[in-house]
DNA sequence: TTAGGGTTAG
């Protein structure tokens, strides 16, 4: 039964405990695990079920069962009966497999085998192994379990990251009559914590209150940390703020709280508070400030920390590296971030994959798929599902059809074929290599499908230009049941924007704002899609009743999508005046300048182009500029407009003129109203023929086999006049050409695109 | 009791 000591007295034992191991036997006597009764706080020579000394100091240096000879006495059974106070703290000790499953066979043997306090030590041990099914199966077989060994299961679950079981484990105890005491609830609410379920935590903190559970700092710390994960800060900082005893755990919980959920700022100031009051960071609030600079883009914050850790010898604990790491790549000093990373003298999956999915971010593919690579050949980097996921996305990205199948390859080899996660990433990546059949066979294959793998499969169909069947997905989710969330309808809407299906897609739009079957509160996104749809379709009067109408304040994305609009349909006067506004709106977006500039290209007026630019000069601002890739034999090569530097540079040009030439014999004029400089007609025509779209299919055509298909890759939306040499081409080669530009695909095939010239 | 990396949309 659990002890009448305050508990304050237990975490001061535990303690010392710690350093001591000797002690290690007296410490847990608290908790009613043993079977004898305690006398003196430290001190216990009165040993349960043996009068063997508790240590024998050669027993540290020997495999845990060879030092138990002649140490046990007065036992009352034949067989090899291990000493209890020794064989209970080296069961804690055992730190492998073998070992304590020679232990544990040494209990079962014994006349032991049903004493609670050894089996829960059993218990304990399999957990900080990982051996769950081992430490349950031990736990079903005991005859009898106390609140300890209840306790044990749950938090040894949930540090193993089970937390559903570690609830539900919690729930067969409230029903088993056993009542939990503070440890246990200490247990479980880490569990709902992960989990984010909130509704449940907070019916665990009434049981809490309603038992009268005795609160101590780990129990309100334990509840500031629920909150704070669930989001619900405002109750996280009250209870924080109540709080009548804090450690550093307390601080870091509130602390990292805070980052996590984009409150860097509020998080920076709580740590100026900790500091003030006394509190020395640990590594966790280190990594918390770290997140908080993430989150914020403070580099120069970051930096006074990464001064701190290295004062503070924090520099070689591998988490705090990796936050580290984090803080510089998301302040965008990738160099500073990959710098960190090589110096790491242990690189373990999570650093990896840092590093791979930040380079994919910011557009180097392939130093992102390299770096994978590497990863594979150091052979003892374990992969999982997150590292899978960010090597998917950067093929994804770069369009990478070949490398996304070995990947793909990869994740069954190893196991991941049914994951959710995986599975919506293989989906996305097939899509974004223009295969859309790959992307459906992996959704019907998948055993198991959330509403994140029916919106990937919905996104594809729209990508590819297969609006009817992205609404055709949409429709069937809803008839399994499945919810949609705001993301389906993001896809939906973008799918109908880019088919041309209208009248669907403001159908779908107003079941939405009508709440017919629909939870979903349309969000800006929403209204964005909506505003494109309508705009593609020419309607641009009533996508400005549209803007001018919406409850919320319309942001960059809702006025961007109409500025497209304008351009595509040639409306300089609308456009101007929505330029205007995204100018007030993010000054520092090079693109809507460029965007307006181009507009005035198109119209003839020079003297607007001009004034933009050297507005856009004066500014300081630059447009990452367009560029095309290709992946040949694994390889992904990368053309920008007018590009002379590549090795085969001579060949291509020549191929490319041949090519202009023969299509233009068919039938192809140049369009040189795309070309945004005031210059000659012949020069004008030469810049035209050397965009990056031009290049890289003509490259393409050379690096692969007859019939093969020539797949690219834009950064940008694709040119008009490329969109019409490519019909031209893929019939003149007899090749598809596939062209995945900043929207969506185009499939040239026999002179025709996919898109119907939709766009 | 606190703890680093990821998927769908634009």
């Amino acid at each position: 039964m659990e002890g009448p000591s305050p508990k304050h007295k237990l975490v001061e034992i535990k303690k010392r405990s710690k350093s001591n191991p000797e002690k290690e036997h007296s410490s847990k006597s608290r908790g009613g695990e043993e079977p004898m009764v305690q006398t003196s706080k430290f001190l216990s020579r009165r040993l349960p079920l043996s009068t063997s000394t508790p240590t024998n100091p050669t027993s540290k240096f020997l495999p845990p069962f060879l030092s138990q000879t002649g140490t046990q006495t007065q036992t009352p059974s034949s067989s090899p009966l291990p000493p209890t106070p020794s064989f209970a703290s080296i069961l804690q000790q055992i730190k492998h497999q073998r070992p304590l499953q020679q232990a544990h066979a040494l209990l079962i043997t014994s006349a032991l085998a049903n004493n609670v306090f050894l089996s829960n030590r059993l218990i304990n041990s399999y957990s900080s192994l990982g051996l769950l099914p081992i430490a349950h199966h031990i736990f079903h077989q005991m005859p009898l379990k106390n609140v300890v060994s209840w306790t044990i299961l749950i938090s040894g679950l949930s540090k193993n990251g089970l937390f559903t079981e570690a609830l539900e484990v919690f729930c067969q105890m409230k029903d088993s009559g056993v009542a939990p005491n503070a440890v246990t609830f200490v247990s479980v609410l880490p569990a709902c914590a992960h989990l984010g379920m909130i509704r449940i935590g907070k019916s665990i903190h009434g049981l809490l209150i309603r038992w009268g559970i005795e609160i101590n700092v780990y129990v309100e710390t334990s509840l500031v940390d629920l909150y704070a994960k669930c989001g619900s800060l405002g109750v996280a900082r009250r209870l924080f703020d109540q709080m009548s005893e804090r450690n550093v755990v307390s601080w870091n919980a509130i602390i990292s709280g805070y980052s996590e959920n984009g409150l860097g700022e509020e998080a920076l100031n709580l740590y100026k508070r900790m500091q003030s009051n006394g509190f020395v960071p640990d590594f966790v609030t280190i990594m918390s400030l770290l997140l908080a600079c993430s989150g914020l883009g403070r580099l120069q914050i970051g930096k006074m920390v990464h001064g701190f850790m290295i004062k503070c010898a924090f520099e070689n604990d591998e988490l705090v590296v990796t936050a580290l790491m984090d803080m510089y790549v998301k302040c965008e000093c990738i160099e500073d971030g990959y710098q960190v990373f090589c110096m790491k003298l242990v690189k373990d999956v999570v650093a990896w994959t840092l590093m791979i999915s930040s380079f994919s971010e910011v557009g180097y593919g392939n130093k992102a798929m390299e770096l994978f690579h590497e990863m594979i050949a150091e052979g003892d980097v374990k992969l999982d599902s997150v590292s899978l996921i960010a090597v998917l996305s950067s093929c994804a990205r770069l369009g990478a059809l070949q490398q996304g199948r070995r990947v793909h390859g990869l994740t069954k080899k190893i196991g991941f074929e049914d994951d959710v996660f995986v599975g919506s990433a293989l989906i996305d990546m097939y899509a974004n290599c223009g295969s859309l059949e790959n992307a459906r066979s992996v959704f019907d294959g998948m055993a198991q499908k959330d509403v994140v793998c029916w919106n990937a499969m919905i996104a594809a169909n729209g990508m590819n230009g297969c609006g009817a069947d992205a609404v055709g997905l949409f429709f069937q989710m809803k008839d399994l049941g499945l919810n949609p969330d705001a993301a389906t309808y993001v896809s939906v809407l973008c799918a109908c924007s880019h088919a041309g299906l209208v009248d669907q897609g403001i159908c779908i739009f107003y079941s939405m704002v009508d709440e017919l079957d629909s939870d979903v509160i349309p969000n800006l996104q929403h209204y964005a899609c909506v505003v494109d749809l309508l705009g593609r379709a020419g309607r641009l009067n009533d996508a400005c009743s549209l803007l001018n109408s919406m409850p919320l304040q319309p942001d960059t994305g809702v006025y961007g999508a109409l500025l497209g609009a304008c351009r595509n349909h040639e409306n300089i006067n609308l456009g101007l005046e929505i330029s205007e506004k995204l100018f007030e709106l993010d000054p520092q977006d090079a693109g809507y300048y460029v965007l307006l500039a181009n507009m005035y290209a198109v119209a003839g007026n020079w003297e607007g182009v001009k004034t933009t630019r050297v507005f856009l000069r004066s500014k300081g601002l630059k447009k990452a500029p367009g560029f095309s890739s290709i992946e040949i034999d694994r390889e992904v090569y990368a053309f920008m407009a007018g590009d002379r530097d590549h090795p085969q540079y001579d060949d291509i040009d020549k191929f490319l003129k041949a090519l202009i030439t023969k299509i233009e014999a068919a039938g192809y004029v140049p369009d040189t109203k795309f070309v945004f400089q005031d210059v000659a007609d012949d020069v004008k025509r030469d810049l035209l023929y050397h965009h990056s779209e031009k290049l890289a299919i003509a490259f393409g055509l050379l690096r692969t086999q007859p019939g093969m298909a020539v797949r690219i890759t834009k950064n940008l939306r694709m040119c008009n006049d490329c969109h019409t040499a490519s019909k031209f081409i893929s019939s003149a080669a007899g090749r598809e050409i596939v062209i995945k530009d900043a929207n969506r695909f185009h499939y040239f095939r026999d002179g025709v695109c996919s898109c119907k010239d939709y766009w």
